[in-house]
DNA sequence: AAATGCGATCTTGTATGCAAGATTATTGAC
DNA sequence: GTCAATAATCTTGCATACAAGATCGCATTT
């Protein structure tokens, strides 16, 4: 509570809808949020429209906020352009590699081993992320980093689902040793490929998974 | 004045700062901003708020907002991340395009040719834009399209500037043209290198072109 | 019985008020 | 004369109040 309300208010609620309690079409009625945090409406308010930027809400004037409804396909498209930016990331990673960001690469990729070979799924799903980040960070590009970050955390619920995916815990570490490789080896073109196959076969196989779900 | 007060004032204040009225680095006070546009701060505060998301300011608590100052070297990583989407926009255009599509990419390709043959700077400025949302509509990825437009704004002050320099207005619709003839026959790499190739000068020129008024 | 029009109620959008932190100016000491 | 500390002022952040549009229900009509 050291920040002030509205951030904290808005941490609160993208939580709540990214952890599905509130699930996608659901109105965010502003009166029962501010009783519900015990504030009032105004930093609420406040609250919805940086979700409303960011695109998690859907705010239509007079009518209040709704969570967004992505669809397969819009989920799709969007795993389609995190596929392009982790490329260019990961190129860009190859290129200008340092110690600094090597190293940081190194120990994220070895804590994504413990937990595949654990067949840890939650603890890999962490490990992940964070060798995501490591990536983000060693392209040396501020704008991209923090681009990259935001889609990776709105595609954080889908990816979630598919980890639990059978088999997906080692390909996944098999896909991320060949990444860590290509960057190391300073191949710009084999890192950029690879990146985008692996997150865009992510986008691929949670559509299957979408699909398998819908003719049940 | 149909809509909100608080979209009509997000729009205002953000011509304000694209037009360089209110420049990098200023302070925009609410009170100020109130009296300036003769409503109570509430609606100022929401429309901060969102230019704060949209990433035109910075927000620190209990200290104001401010508009922000890319600089040189970040704007530079907003061009290439452009580059990479649109190489992907182009790419996508390629792989599905229609009638409908391939209609709009002609008509406004055609536009630039008339004004870019007239010497009209400010003219084909439009038209310019108008052709590469035409290729953003022609991925017909919708979550691509919006990246890619809401980039191309953040992006507009600096593109505005570029196409003054000598012979770029000749140079640009030549490349225009050759993107053309790629997305039309299909031919998918091609498309996706010469727009990404095609954004990425704009960066390149970009920062010549700072770092030459900076020596001054 | 279904549909349409009217009114009550609820919700959002904007204004204003008040408290707390930040900034600035003034005063005092060295 | 300069630096520091304290007080006054200003600005932001949140709460509350009020107005206007939207929704829902009921009644009336066809």
């Amino acid at each position: 509570m050291s920040e002030s309300v509205g951030r904290w208010l808005r941490d609160e609620i993208e939580n709540a809808i990214l952890s599905n309690e509130f699930g996608p079409g659901a109105r965010l009625d502003e009166t029962m949020l501010a009783t519900r945090f015990g504030v009032s409406r105004t930093p609420v308010r406040e609250a919805l429209m940086q979700l409303n930027a960011i695109g998690l809400v859907d705010i239509r004037p007079r009518r209040g906020a709704v969570v967004i409804d992505p669809g397969p396909h819009r989920i799709y498209e969007m795993f389609e352009v995190m596929a392009e930016l982790e490329g260019l990331a990961g190129s860009l990673a190859a290129r200008r590699l340092n110690e600094e960001s090597r190293d940081a690469i190194t120990a994220a990729h070895k804590r994504c081993e413990i937990s595949a070979g654990a067949g840890d799924s939650d603890g890999y799903y962490y490990d992940n992320e964070a060798f995501h980040k490591a990536i983000y960070a060693a392209s040396r590009s501020e704008f991209l980093e923090e681009q990259c970050a935001q889609l990776h955390r709105r595609l954080r619920p889908y990816r979630r689902l598919q980890l639990r995916v059978r088999n997906r815990l080692s390909t996944s570490f098999a896909e991320h040793s060949a990444i860590v490789a290509a960057i190391f080896a300073g191949d710009v073109e084999q890192a950029r490929s690879l990146l985008r196959a692996h997150v865009g076969i992510q986008g691929e196989r949670f559509s299957d998974l979408v699909a398998s779900m819908a003719t049940r």
